[in-house]
DNA sequence: ATTTAAATGCAAAAAAATTGCATTTAGGAG
DNA sequence: CTCCTAAATGCAATTTTTTTGCATTTAAAT
């Protein structure tokens, strides 16, 4: 993987395993990692490659259902609606996120250097269930 | 207060002195609270309480900067702006809102049950220096 | 292939969170 | 207002989570 060379540091076999996880699953604990790799991987090494990955800003963590979980820092910065039965998340087209912001920075002369926006509800699919 | 008779809690004094402090810290860590507080209460009371309003939804459980926080639950459910300057929050409309919500929803026929919308930059008044 | 700074594993320590139980207290009943 | 009881608190002990020091291993540059 070329995202160690990206941030400049070592490629570890741990590292990308760790890597590996968070990108396939949205939002995890440290406790499930472990769980995960416990075999492999000791935990002392775990918190520290977590700790590197949220301060190279690989990562990022967040709190879901009161809950601490690691995701990985998209770059592409999508915004998404969550589905609370099926847990897929859809991307909210970014034309939308875009009109909205314009909107805001005309009614009220900001200038707008980030935003976070995320929905929550039911999906189409899920809703007739 | 009756904040307290509207979840059907007791109304303790420990449980008044830590809602008062999170009503006045916007975004406090137990660590922080324990200080504040340690010779009037017992540590393992803080954590009962916070978990008390936690599940009564009274306060919600954040991070920010990487560190967990704990914040009043606002009913009035505002979005803002924060200026990265002068650190002042403006309301957003909530009529901007909920105009952007009904196009996800038309655009998705998605069921939207919760939202979290936070704008970052410059005010106006800031942005002359 | 060799070298070396950095990363890992392991065990031990420190810090954070939870629990059981004796004591205290809020708040309703009389 | 006083009494009563279930619930809340304090305290000490435990459990869980996170961090640390150091010996060993490893990535990657030479």
């Amino acid at each position: 993987m070329d995202i160690f060379r990206e941030y400049n540091i070592k490629c570890t076999k741990q590292r990308q395993i760790i890597l590996d996880i968070i990108k396939n699953n949205n939002g995890i604990t440290i406790k499930e990692i472990n769980e995960l790799v416990k075999k492999e991987i000791n935990l002392s090494t775990i918190y520290r490659i977590i700790e590197l990955f949220l301060n190279k800003e690989i990562i990022t963590k967040k709190i879901v259902d009161n809950v601490v979980i690691y995701e990985l820092k998209e770059k592409t910065h999508n915004h998404y609606f969550s589905c609370n039965k099926c847990h897929k998340k859809t991307i909210i087209p970014k034309k939308d996120i875009e009109n909205f912001e314009n909107k805001i920075i005309m009614n009220n002369d900001y200038e707008v250097t980030s935003h976070n926006i995320e929905f929550r509800g039911i999906c189409s699919k899920c809703k007739g269930k």
